[in-house]
DNA sequence: TCTGGGGTCCTAGGACCC
DNA sequence: TCTGGGGTCCTAGGACCC
């Protein structure tokens, strides 16, 4: 490799790739003869598919669920027809009645998910995880061409799993998240700053990672609504509205600068379980019944964390009553713990910290300000020089 | 017939310490 | 009597992402 140019940095060369319809893609693997259908993923308690005598399977359609589920994924099909993630089911159920509804089946998910990472990282190790279904990949030391190195990630991707992804190669993770997207499914997107102006810029603000509705909401009623005008926007009008964090981070990004370096490992900072009832419950009318739930949501935190090898110093809980306002309660613990009664008494002072006139539909439960168990169970010297004798 | 579950990060006020 | 500021921890809420 030759140096960088003095006063200049060489430009890094950042992928984003993202499978395509991951939890329906690897679902149709299972039932082919669902492809081409309008297919969702979700729902709690979703009747797996039946076998029939003929030896053909009898699915589950969207018009029969009812319950509180949501949408977890869907095929591109029921995507023409309106219903995408997070969408409640019962209101998908009035756009695709006829759609298909799988129930979720997350084991096989982060098999799968597990295999195409691996396989990525057999041509480029240096992988963030961006969850269960994309990652970037830091490709700035490879002289091979983007588009060729793109074919052959996503061949080993396929190969692997048998499913397609998306990939989007940029300087930076902002540009290469959004490329991912530009070509959906099964495409490739290398782009450089120069072609930001033509490529970015006529883009809806909320493309942008990090913008959500709520900013694209308020950047709307500044007359805001593309990149492009973001960029021209005063950077005094945007601190003024936004604040100065995200006010300036509003105009990096809408020029297309983005620093950030790939993080290939980090430690989790929460562990958390949270359940929506089945139907609305009151503290005192339901106490039997929600008491077993709280308790068995803190055994579960419990379980994970110790699973995952760490212990906690706060724990708090999260409540939503029926009308889906939340509060949350935390308290610090003087000895970080792991240890499920302790969590679960831990959680019932947060519980009693908080209004229970009112019916609610969730009950949450989280660990926080995790350390690694060890560190616990062998103190430091400096805290050990501190213990009396 | 509304709206899952697992996370991260940011803000903001008050306590408390120096 | 009036006048400080910075730093960190704790807690609550909210935006956002997958």
């Amino acid at each position: 490799m030759t140096a960088p140019p003095p006063g200049n940095t060489s430009e890094r060369r950042i992928a984003h790739l993202d499978m395509d319809a991951f939890f329906a893609s690897v679902e149709l693997l299972h039932y082919p003869e669902l492809r081409g259908q309008a297919v969702v993923v979700g729902g709690r308690s979703v009747d797996q598919p039946v076998m029939e005598p003929d030896g053909s399977r009898r699915f589950a359609r969207l018009r029969d669920y009812v319950g509180r589920g949501v949408v977890t994924t869907s095929t591109y099909e029921a995507r023409a027809l309106g219903v995408f993630s997070a969408m409640g089911l019962m209101k998908s159920a009035r756009l695709a009645p006829d759609a298909i509804l799988l129930p979720a089946n997350f084991d096989a998910y982060r098999d799968y998910s597990r295999r195409f990472k691996t396989a990525v990282a057999g041509i480029a190790p240096l992988i963030e995880d961006r969850g269960i279904d994309e990652i970037f990949i830091d490709l700035s030391d490879f002289d091979e061409d983007s588009q060729s190195l793109a074919r052959r990630i996503k061949q080993a991707v396929f190969d692997a799993t048998g499913l397609t992804c998306s990939i989007g190669i940029t300087p930076n993770k902002l540009l290469a998240k959004i490329c991912s997207d530009l070509d959906k499914p099964d495409g490739i997107t290398v782009l450089g700053m120069a072609d930001i102006p033509d490529r970015i810029w006529p883009l809806p603000a909320r493309k942008i990672n990090g913008i959500g509705p709520k900013a694209s909401e308020r950047l709307g009623k500044l007359g805001i609504h593309s990149v492009g005008e973001l960029a021209a926007a005063p950077g005094e009008l945007l601190v003024r509205h936004f604040g100065r964090t995200m006010g300036s981070w509003l105009q990096q990004v809408a020029h297309g600068i983005d620093e950030r370096p790939i993080k290939t490992s980090r430690e989790p900072k929460s562990i958390s379980r949270e359940s929506t009832f089945q139907r609305d419950l009151h503290a005192k009318l339901d106490r039997d019944e929600l008491s077993e739930i709280f308790t068995g949501i803190c055994l579960r935190v419990a379980d994970d964390l110790a699973r995952k090898g760490y212990v906690a110093r706060t724990i708090g809980i999260k409540l939503r009553y029926a009308d889906f306002q939340a509060v949350t309660r935390d308290i610090t613990l003087s000895t970080p713990t792991a240890d499920g009664r302790l969590i679960r008494k831990a959680a019932g002072e947060c519980l009693k910290r908080v209004p229970l006139d009112q019916r609610m539909r969730l009950l949450g439960v989280r660990a926080g300000t995790l350390l690694p168990a060890a560190e616990l169970a062998a103190p430091t010297a400096a805290v050990q020089a501190e213990l009396p004798l």
